[in-house]
DNA sequence: GGTTATGTGCAACCAAACATTGCAGAAGGA
DNA sequence: TCCTTCTGCAATGTTTGGTTGCACATAACC
């Protein structure tokens, strides 16, 4: 019964910088890769190897304007990998519930 | 207005073998570096770094019993760590929702 | 138009992390 | 005691996140 998770989706989100690079597009609306590396503590090349990374994952898509890269963040695919962090992380919780509840119940048996 | 997060405890769940190693020690109440490597695809030496990795961050506790070390789950720690999970899951929701509703408020405001 | 500035992409190189193989030591069971 | 099994350490390979350096294209300014 293990909580069955997109590996690839996963581990894009998994890492710290694509995890901001993900709140700064969604709070500006979108980015490139040099707006982007000013923000942040990677160089533009780093950032641009991790635009690649959600990319493929299809969690941002790219549209050429002009001459620079514009990226924005794809809606139905970011809500995709909240769901499996929010469904890795209510597993866990509803495990140790159920841990508990029988360390419980093992406790009130040794009582009486 | 980041999500603030344990950037040692989240990489420490973001890796996928250690994941499914939480998942094994979960379901069988415990375990040692070798009977879950008969689980999963790694050598029992890789197991045991991600055991001291988990270890590091508090994720597990180690007890030598005999010639073994016996390794379980810390909960409270776990539960943290899902609480992370669904706290950035969440927070990612709510902008979209966000982002929804305002591009609906326009689309409003563009049809009178 | 020509020059300068800005945005991008490619390649080489570095360091850390994940994983492997090989070996040696310690603790149970026959 | 002998053999199995579980552990730990060291050397090595491979992937990944990050850097620097350079070349090229497009836009802006004179």
């Amino acid at each position: 019964m293990t909580v069955a998770v997109d590996d690839d989706l996963w581990s894009a989100i998994g890492d710290p910088t694509r995890r901001r690079m993900l709140d700064l597009l969604l709070a500006d609306g979108g980015g490139t890769a040099t707006t982007l590396s000013d923000r942040l503590p990677v160089t533009r090349q780093a950032v641009a190897k991790h635009l690649g990374v959600l990319d493929r994952v299809g969690l941002v898509h790219v549209t050429p304007a002009g001459r620079e890269m514009r990226y924005r963040v794809d809606d139905a695919q970011l809500a995709r990998a909240a769901a499996q962090l929010a469904e890795v992380g209510s597993t866990w919780d509803a495990r140790l519930r159920r841990i508990k509840r029988i360390a419980e119940a093992v406790q009130r048996t040794r009582e009486r």
